[in-house]
DNA sequence: AAAAAAATATACCAATTGGTATATTTTAAA
DNA sequence: TTTAAAATATACCAATTGGTATATTTTTTT
């Protein structure tokens, strides 16, 4: 059964969520959190230890949230090949989706926790580990399945892949232009065309 | 004539450059800066207008360095296909030269000012903007000299290699590996081989 | 419906925030 | 070396910060 705190603490988190990953930890203040929500301290104090502990809650929301949604995108085709298109296929309209979050929160998150927050960060790191380990385990699967070149190192590739990715999300979002994220997009199929499928 | 408050505001701008740049502008405090320099408000205030104007300085404090060590490393070629293989070769030791900066300002700036700060985000995009169109030339003045294959758009080929960088720095930074940086220099290297050079 | 428990609101706290007016010191000009 | 000007330090300001103790309200259990 899901108790009145429970639903007030989703309440809070899809609210001040996209605020934590638009602004960023120390740009956050209580008081940003209280007027959006419409509630008072007492009510966030005491479904959330406190502003650290809200920040982190609020990271883990808005990456299940991505997450989910990739996934379901990548349900529709079970050849590994077509996940990787498919892939690049949901970050094409990543600036747009994106938005809605606040931000990509690997990148705001990641960047704003650095030097700042050593549990914010680790969380992003645990993140961005996971995206890879899954983005490997998809090539490998395409190997056996016969779909990808035997020659490919899983991982290396999954991390050129996301390197690739958060560079071209970091371009669009500075320079509010999609172009970057379109064009490598563009790339990273021509890659995929010519070097992994057999 | 250098006056005294000159000498001031770059002995200010050297120590407080860094701090901006790891912490970003809200979580760096004016007590932070009178503490780190040794100075008062009344010297900080005498100098720079605001948080903001300080802030705005030490960007571009930070940006100016960085420009003039590219600079200098690329002035030991004068062909321009050489020149950008200078390039991947400065970034190649960007991760502990970009330290002594407080990261790379261009990203931490460039993340941190997105919906918080117009006039620093200006700045970022001006750098980005100025830093695409040397690249550019470059290329262009490879084809002119017969280096560059004249198939290649120059600002796309910039943008492209611009996005793969930022990228690299960033996955670097956050995940406090240099294999990213080393590894995209390995393949923006493979492109201009393979790709560009005649 | 009454009582217990849970959840939220209120009122407060000391510390810190960016910024300023003014006093003091340091520098440069006469 | 005196004087004017420039630079820096001091002392203060109201507003805001994250956080807490307690009062009140709402929910749940009996």
């Amino acid at each position: 059964m899901t108790t009145k705190a429970e639903l007030t603490s989703q309440y809070i988190l899809e609210i001040v969520a996209p605020i934590f990953n638009k602004n960023g930890y120390a740009a956050t203040s209580l008081s940003d959190v209280t007027s959006a929500t419409g509630l008072t301290k007492g009510a966030i104090y005491g479904n959330f230890k406190n502003k650290e502990d809200l920040a982190i809650a609020s990271f883990k929301f808005t990456v299940k949230n991505m997450m989910k949604r990739i996934a379901d995108h990548l349900s529709n085709s079970d050849s590994p090949i077509k996940k990787l298109f498919l892939i690049t296929d949901f970050y094409r309209n990543y600036y747009d989706y994106s938005k809605e979050l606040g931000g990509c929160p690997i990148i705001n998150i990641g960047v704003d926790a650095n030097n700042q927050n050593t549990l914010l960060l680790q969380r992003v790191r645990q993140v961005i580990e996971r995206i890879q380990d899954q983005v490997a385990t998809l090539i490998e699967d395409g190997i056996d399945a016969g779909e990808i070149s035997s020659e490919i190192n899983a991982m290396h590739f999954a991390k050129r892949l996301d390197t690739m990715i958060q560079g071209a999300i970091f371009m669009t979002y500075t320079m509010d232009d999609d172009f970057y994220l379109q064009d490598t997009m563009d790339m990273i199929d021509n890659v995929i065309n010519t070097e992994l499928k057999i």
